[in-house]
DNA sequence: ATGAAAGCGCTAACAA
DNA sequence: TTGTTAGCGCTTTCAT
């Protein structure tokens, strides 16, 4: 009863059209749609200003509007790898509901690392006018802002750009590796292996010294001998299990949940049980792989969701200001059974 | 406290500001910057202002034009879970791709099944004018529409409503399952089993479809007890290791990637060779697991990716009509080593 | 309590 | 070849 014809052909109905239905102005027909305080409405014209509204199916045109008030509710978020993981996926539905519940909507453009697709991308959303840009990677590390992003307010997220000026919202990798290091502590475990990244990065130094801190504050030397460097796939931990066995470790915290699922294959071949024989903690949380393990695996969780919400945060000035433009992110433990 | 940053940027430069700087009407700007074919400008005029607009650096607003040439160049994008697969990824990344190259930019909305959370999403696109909506489900399902879909041109992707009356783009699981099927009987095996999903979809009946079909052009018996139900996990994989063996088959159809990495760690532990004791194909290529489990599983890809870009085609009237409406991506083979 | 009118930045006839 | 003039749908003073 309440929608006359909507269809899709049919131009849909305006401000004006409701005036004239029920015969007031566009003025007034703005100013019940928007509930304005300011203005004092009859609640006889509101009531029918209403009905005009939904016996024609009025819907506000949010591009109008915009153009009138001068200021849009589009942020535009530019992600480098959407196709390639989860872990995008998260970033976009944390920044998603962040910005909704702001009353903002994103503008999402994927560029697989392409210098042009990028700069085009950026381009669009200058034009679309988007009150500010996230620009996200899908591993944390440093890279060179595209000059484009200059031209609006932007944080980085996931990445960070020392000298830039531009804030950025990533994972605390330090307090991740120590979270880990400390889960294996906890249970116990006085001699533990660290599988390291081989390629150089914030995860690579960032959890080793996490590692280092739970050790030292554990009482417990540090051991150079015991972080074995591996590529961080599945191949790396496999290959690393001979070494792993050798250090006489009694637990390995794994640079990440892809190498501890390798070094699972590796110790299952040498009739080695976890956690009884060898306990591991993997890094990342990658469901599909963590959760789904024999045993399910114990890891600390790369926040890619907060990622993203923290980064409409800092875009739209919610969140305190930070001296030095970087905004670390908690890794939680997640606890499973290979400890 | 930081108001300084509202101020960063200035406003941005219009078309009267261009006019001004070059001596011209707003009109002739418009159509220099719009390289209008039908009206002559003096080259040293076009010249004039080119120099204006790259030197107070001016973009196109996107949005005033869109609300004067009355039709705006969005294209929503609502789906259920973008953040716990990465199929959703591919999805956004083809329809980004595609609705790119013919000039449109994406709206994207994630709602993880939430009623509520859905309506918005379709109502806020609607307010933004989108040209229409693409919904999509992160599984290969039929489910019920939003009454809202209907307010706009929508097509279904990776997901289908008999009875709408709306097109939808899904991947084609009887020839996937076929193709799985037939790589197996391409290496010479002659008993196969499958393992199925337990729960009631058009993977668990079209995949099992595409099995029978390829054993039949094969000339091999359909042998009811070679199909074995699992839950689509690595732990239903895991667990149908023991009838699998004593099927006394040499090969095996997992339902997808998940479950035939259970069954590697099964048949591992029983001592069995992939693919030397049993030969196994995948379904889904599951990035992550399937290209890094030992040996790399051969799969039967889940066409993500087509599946976006090809509902980007039919919305904007770009594929050749189909007559149910039914668009079916085909899913290819990748071979790895499982085989 | 309500309406008239002037924009917002841009496009598109139609003039000149 | 270029400028004038209406809008597009909405918000917002300022009148009434």
């Amino acid at each position: 009863m309440s929608r006359e014809r909507q269809h899709k052909h049919g131009a849909p109905a305006t401000m004006r059209d409701i005036a004239k239905e029920a015969g007031v102005s566009v003025a007034t027909v703005s100013h019940v749609v928007n509930n304005k305080k300011g203005a004092r409405i009859g609640e006889e014209t509101r009531q029918r200003v209403h009905e005009a509204i939904d016996h024609l199916g009025y819907r506000t045109n949010a591009l109008a509007k915009t153009l009138s008030v001068g200021s849009s509710r589009f942020i535009g978020l530019v992600a480098d790898a959407i196709a390639t993981t989860p872990f995008a996926g998260q970033i976009i539905h944390g920044a998603q509901d962040e910005a909704w519940k702001h009353g903002y909507v994103l503008l999402v453009a994927n560029t697989e690392g392409n210098q042009a697709a990028e700069n085009d991308a950026i381009a669009m959303m200058l034009e679309h006018q988007v009150k500010g840009i996230l620009y996200s990677t899908w591993y944390h590390r440093e890279i060179d802002v595209p000059e484009s992003l200059h031209q609006t307010d932007t944080v980085l997220v996931d990445c960070f750009s020392t000298g830039s000026g531009l804030p950025a919202v990533v994972p605390n990798e330090e307090q991740g590796g120590k979270t880990a290091t400390e889960e294996l502590i906890a249970a116990g475990h006085q001699r533990i292996t660290f599988i390291n990244t081989t390629t150089p990065s914030p995860a690579l130094t960032g959890r080793l010294a996490g590692y280092r801190s739970a050790l030292e504050a554990a009482g417990i030397d540090f051991d150079e001998s015991l972080v074995i460097p591996a590529v961080p796939e599945q191949e790396g931990g496999y290959e690393a299990t001979a070494a792993i066995i050798a250090s006489g470790a009694t637990a390995v915290f794994c640079h990440n949940d892809r190498v501890a699922m390798g070094l699972y294959d590796g110790l299952r071949e040498q009739g080695l049980d976890v956690p009884k024989d060898m306990a591991v903690v993997g890094f990342d949380n990658q469901e599909v792989i963590a959760a789904h393990l024999r045993p399910p695996l114990s890891t600390v969780a790369l926040p890619h969701y907060e990622l993203g919400a923290a980064g409409i945060r800092v875009l739209l000035g919610l969140e305190p200001e930070q001296d030095d433009e970087m905004y670390l992110i908690e890794c939680p433990a997640i606890r499973r059974q290979s400890v």
